[in-house]
RNA sequence: CGCGGGGUAGAGCAGUUCGGUAGCUCGUCGGGCUCAUAACCCGGAGGUCGAGGGUUCAAGUCCCUCCCCCGCAACCA
């Protein structure tokens, strides 16, 4: 065993199906900050991030291009090291759930779970929806036979699975919830989770597929493979050898003091995930982080809006450091929080550029300017000095404070104060009035130590969040000495010797013209919206024969009224003429058209489909319309020459 | 009454645990300084803290009701 504290971390591991974006980007760059961190403050620190590379969304991407999976997903893996490479993150572990000995560690740990009686073996009796290749439980089902995702009736299908007891479990974690209210963070998920899954009610959960391949074949029985979840949230063991030849690692590490994970997969790490380690007798992580989302604007981002941003684009202007900053510094830590390209350049300019580059610039060209670059002994300190002393040596326990709690916001605003205050002192101190004859030589002295040892200081600090720019600012000091940039050396204020030689380098973040880079930046991103696979999303449908379309009955129908039905913001109830027959429809339209423009137009009316009774209203008959990608509903129209009731063929 | 989060200055947010002068950053206006990246420092203007009611000597904070926004869920034949 060892003396060291231990500390151990996890990002989520990411689902290779397309390039991670900022989102990703910004949960490991906070495990990374949170890794430096522990690592610099002397604990015995191991991160992981990875791959979660199973299931049948990557099976078919994969078809789609052409490749097999596994080829399909090294590629992406690679990617993906290449842009943690460029965040500068250092993880300890990068877990493929594709590794070979983690695919043989969940095949053990699945026979064990057999083995003691967690899991068992029964007949699926579902509604299965061919078109998503889903099962659905009758109470998700709608109106009792169609399928909550795309609509189409499902069909009953039974299928053997293997089955975990959760509902054995879920008393035993509803009570260590309570017990132990830092396990969940912020609280409020915790909440979440008790109100919404605990307290209803688990079901047992179907541990087992066998309508894809692409998985961890179940040994004993291989036409099954491990539900991904299964196989994904064991990878935080497995690659500390879990059910391997050596676990060392583990009996080191394990349990993992923090798993940040995105607040969608929630649920995942704080219920199946404790049961699931809870039942092979692992104790629990200390802690499951949920952060916010990172919005763009106020809107979420996704792929179909064109508004997802890629990180490489920013690292190439700013720098892994700005973007880095902006990251941990814009949102507190657990919320929601916007990127704009604004807000970014913003906080570079103002933090970065105006308050801690000009402090190093402007402190170091005075010791340029005065001491030949040499940095003088301090005399004898007065009031002005001992103040920010005082401000600078309270700094370190006040960050570590902040960083614990991964309040990395708060711990940067800790030592922003102290940049500002190192501006003002400067102000309050005036050097070059100092400089301007002999007689100020000794104060001058002692003001341009104390800015550059609190400078020093500063540097030391913000190495988790900007390794790169801590090292450059301790090089445009001169400091040479690797124990000046440790944890340990900013206890005391005072340890920075004097006769060092100061190097101005470049500024640290050179100002932003605002209103061009932003243009240049909505410029460049307008290649960015990925070209989104419309085919893929669905499922191409088999052929069919001419009796088969003969079966369809479609009639144009003039709309006699059309309005929004009361408390569905989805559905718009028509009365529709053909002619002969006057029917009521309901489609799922709503967001998409203005009832009051649609009265008078002639729509296209399936009308032999079987009635069904939506939120109490028989809707008989569906209304064409076509989808686009991103989910948007249109009506398809007929043309005007076309008579109400006519056979359409 | 499905679950949860939120509504505080022009923008973005903190403060609500445990009531006691409404705060931070950016922007804006005025002043100062010249070591510095047109940067830095000081000061001002700007808020009935979503609405209404209640408790209290005192409410952004506690209680009740309501409105609006965002997720999830549900619903899109």
């Amino acid at each position: 065993m060892q003396d060291r504290k231990t500390f151990y971390i996890t990002t989520p591991i990411y689902y290779p199906s397309g390039k991670l974006h900022i989102g990703n980007t910004y949960t490991t760059v906070a495990a990374d900050t949170m890794a430096r961190f522990k690592k610099m403050t002397g604990y015995d620190t191991y991160f992981l991030t990875g791959t979660d590379e199973h299931g049948q969304k990557i099976e078919r991407r994969a078809q789609e291009a052409g490749k097999d999976p596994q080829t399909f997903v090294d590629e992406i893996v690679a990617d993906t090291k290449k842009l943690w490479q460029l965040m500068d993150v250092e993880y300890d572990v990068f877990m493929r759930t594709t590794d070979p000995d983690h695919v043989k560690a969940i095949q053990r740990i699945f026979r064990r779970m057999l083995d003691q009686d967690d899991i068992y073996r029964s007949v699926y009796e579902g509604q299965y929806c061919a078109s998503c290749e889903a099962f659905w439980t009758a109470t998700q089902l709608v109106d009792g036979h169609g399928c909550p995702d795309c609509g189409k009736p499902t069909e009953l299908v039974q299928e053997e699975s293997y089955f975990f007891r959760m509902s054995k479990y879920q008393d035993w974690l509803i009570q260590y919830i309570e017990d132990h209210p830092e396990f969940i963070q912020p609280p409020s998920r915790a909440n979440e989770m008790l109100q919404n899954f605990l307290r209803p009610g688990l079901q047992d959960l179907c541990v087992s597929r066998t309508t894809f391949s692409w998985g961890v074949p179940v040994d004993f029985d291989p036409k099954h493979v491990v539900y991904v979840w299964i196989d994904a949230l064991f990878n935080y063991v497995t690659a500390l050898g879990y059910m391997g030849d050596d676990d060392t690692l583990l009996q080191k590490y394990w349990p993992a003091q923090v798993q940040l994970v995105g607040k969608d997969i929630v649920r995942f790490h704080t219920i199946y995930w404790p049961i699931m380690l809870h039942s092979l007798g692992l104790p629990l992580p200390r802690q499951v982080f949920a952060h916010g989302w990172l919005l763009f604007g106020n809107d979420k981002m996704s792929k179909s809006k064109g508004n997802v941003v890629y990180p490489p684009p920013i690292v190439a202007r700013y720098g892994a450091d700005a973007l880095r900053y902006y990251l941990m510094r814009e949102m507190p830590f657990g919320a929601d929080g916007n990127y704009t390209n604004r807000a970014l350049l913003n906080r570079i300019n103002s933090d970065l550029a105006n308050d801690l580059g000009n402090l190093v610039r402007r402190t170091t060209a005075m010791l340029d300017k005065y001491f030949g670059g040499v940095i003088p002994a301090p005399n004898a300190y007065e009031a002005v000095d001992q103040a920010l002393i005082d401000k600078t040596e309270a700094l370190p326990p006040a960050f570590e404070e902040e960083m614990d709690a991964l309040q990395f916001s708060q711990a940067l605003q800790e030592v922003w104060r102290v940049v500002s205050e190192c501006n003002r002192y400067i102000d309050l101190t005036q050097p070059w009035v100092l400089g301007r004859d002999e007689s100020g030589t000794p104060r001058l002295q002692t003001v341009l130590y104390v800015l550059a040892e609190a400078i020093r200081v500063i540097g030391v600090l913000i190495y988790p969040v900007m390794p790169t720019t801590s090292r450059r600012i301790h090089q445009q000091l001169g400091i040479e000495d690797e124990a000046l940039t440790t944890w340990d050396s900013i206890n005391t204020f005072g340890a920075l010797p004097s006769g060092g030689k100061v190097q101005q380098g470049e500024a640290l973040f050179p100002r932003i013209d605002i209103e061009k880079d932003l243009a240049e930046l909505e410029q460049g991103d307008q290649p960015e919206p990925e070209p989104e696979p419309t085919v893929p999303e669905t499922p191409a449908k088999p052929e069919i024969a001419f009796d088969d379309f003969e079966k369809l009955s479609m009639k144009v129908a003039r709309v006699i009224s059309c309005e929004a039905m009361a408390g569905s913001d989805k559905l718009l109830q028509f009365r529709l003429s053909l002619g002969q027959e006057e029917r009521t429809v309901l489609s799922g339209i709503a967001k998409y058209h203005d009832p009051a423009t649609l009265v008078g137009r002639k729509v296209i009316l399936l009308c032999n489909l079987a009635p069904r009774k939506i939120r109490g209203v028989v809707s008989e008959g569906m209304l064409l319309s076509a989808e686009n990608p991103d989910g948007s509903l249109y009506l398809l129209f007929a043309d005007d020459q076309v008579q109400e009731g006519a056979e359409i063929g």
